[in-house]
DNA sequence: GCAAATTACTCAACATGTTGAGTATTAATC
DNA sequence: GATTAATACTCAACATGTTGAGTAATTTGC
């Protein structure tokens, strides 16, 4: 599951040269999936190496030729195959959560100010799309129906954003209340272990939730 | 940004030794960022080298001993570095938003598998969620005011699954329904282009917003 | 028409994350 | 007490993503 794949789909309704890949794929999965150009250009090259694409190097003297990328029957068939194999569930590394979670080894400003500056963000993007949501549903319903797929993944965005901005007014509103002590390790451990933690569901974890008493750890905070 | 960081962090609540970190480390942040056990222990033997953590080894026979580590004087500095510095907004590269996005090159009964498989790891998540924020509720409040940080990650945790939930109750009816048409590239090129799309908000984007009539882009769909 | 900036790329090094195999020690089974 | 399984690690190869530098044509400013 990576870019390869997306690249796939991409071309999935039709080929197209270098850097109108670029530049279109960025239109088409702009808010879906990040890429640098180096890596499109990188991942293109591999899956033609691959035999997943075929080439058509076409003139465009003085330029550079221009190298149109097509599925070919190969890289039909891996797409397929990618789409019909059910994805792991997406990790979510994110590095703010974990400023929040240890909000108490930190200066209370600055994680503010940080809040504050994804908020903008985040109504930013909001904004951009409810603009185009009002595109896509001033749409007549035949036109529409093509897209419904992009416009269902607009939707999504838009509700991340909106719980994303509404969570965000909850921390900084204990933010600014200043509603909470310092934290050892052992404090985290001892509380945790009281939970009876099950263990989240998990699909690509290779721990299994069985528990034992963490009593033998040997006490090593400071 | 980085598992690196997410260490230091870690280990700014108290030093602790190998396995203990990774059990530890999964049930602290286990559901804000993954990491496979040998990533950690990579990671601190590197961090140890860079000199950021102190490790003591500990003779604990007839076992291997136990290495234990700590954040030095350097380690809190980069810890406080990190937490000071405002991250990129996170990239969300996730894989079935394109399968949702490509719908129409894909069996409609194939994707709907795959959501409902979707639909109900997040159901399980929730009921855990529920259940531990239960927990946190029971607290008396000068206990809760020492977790408020991940009290607040796990609504969060609560909201994002909650609304995935309800998008995908969207996504199930536009699939029974079968509403979409095939497209092809050109298509969507066309209707991006009457958008005049001013680009998303991406602040580690090197593209700019300006932009050209895409007229001059060849024909090469199919 | 020359220099500087922009466009359209390529290359290479590196950071980060994943996978699979391997190795001791301890515990469980026969 | 030998065999097997589970625990607690280590190592190495590789996949993926990021960064910065470089190059050649094309446009822009003087």
């Amino acid at each position: 599951m990576s870019l390869r794949h997306v690249l796939l789909v991409y071309l999935g309704s039709g080929g197209a040269a270098g850097y109108d890949i670029v530049k279109g794929f960025q239109h088409t999965y702009g808010y879906l999936w990040n890429a640098s150009f180096q890596q499109i250009y990188r991942d293109l090259g591999k899956l033609h190496e691959e035999g997943l694409l075929d080439c058509e190097t076409v003139d465009n003297a003085p330029r550079p030729p221009r190298k149109v990328y097509r599925l070919n029957q190969a890289g039909w068939q891996a797409m397929q195959a990618w789409l019909a194999k059910p994805l792991p569930v997406p990790r979510l590394n994110d590095g703010f959560m974990v400023k929040v979670a240890s909000m108490h080894l930190q200066d209370p400003d600055v994680l503010a100010t940080e809040l504050n500056q994804l908020r903008d963000h985040y109504r930013q993007t909001l904004e951009y799309l409810y603009r185009k949501r009002a595109v896509f549903e001033s749409l007549p319903d035949t036109v529409l129906e093509k897209f419904m797929g992009v416009f269902l993944t607009l939707k999504r965005g838009i509700r991340l954003a909106e719980t994303w901005l509404e969570w965000a007014d909850e921390v900084a509103k204990v933010l600014a209340e200043r509603k909470w002590q310092h934290v050892t390790l052992d404090d985290v451990h001892l509380f945790l272990d009281t939970l009876q933690d099950d263990g989240l569901p998990q699909p690509h974890s290779d721990s299994k939730p069985a528990r034992k008493k963490a009593a033998s750890r040997k006490k090593t905070a400071d």
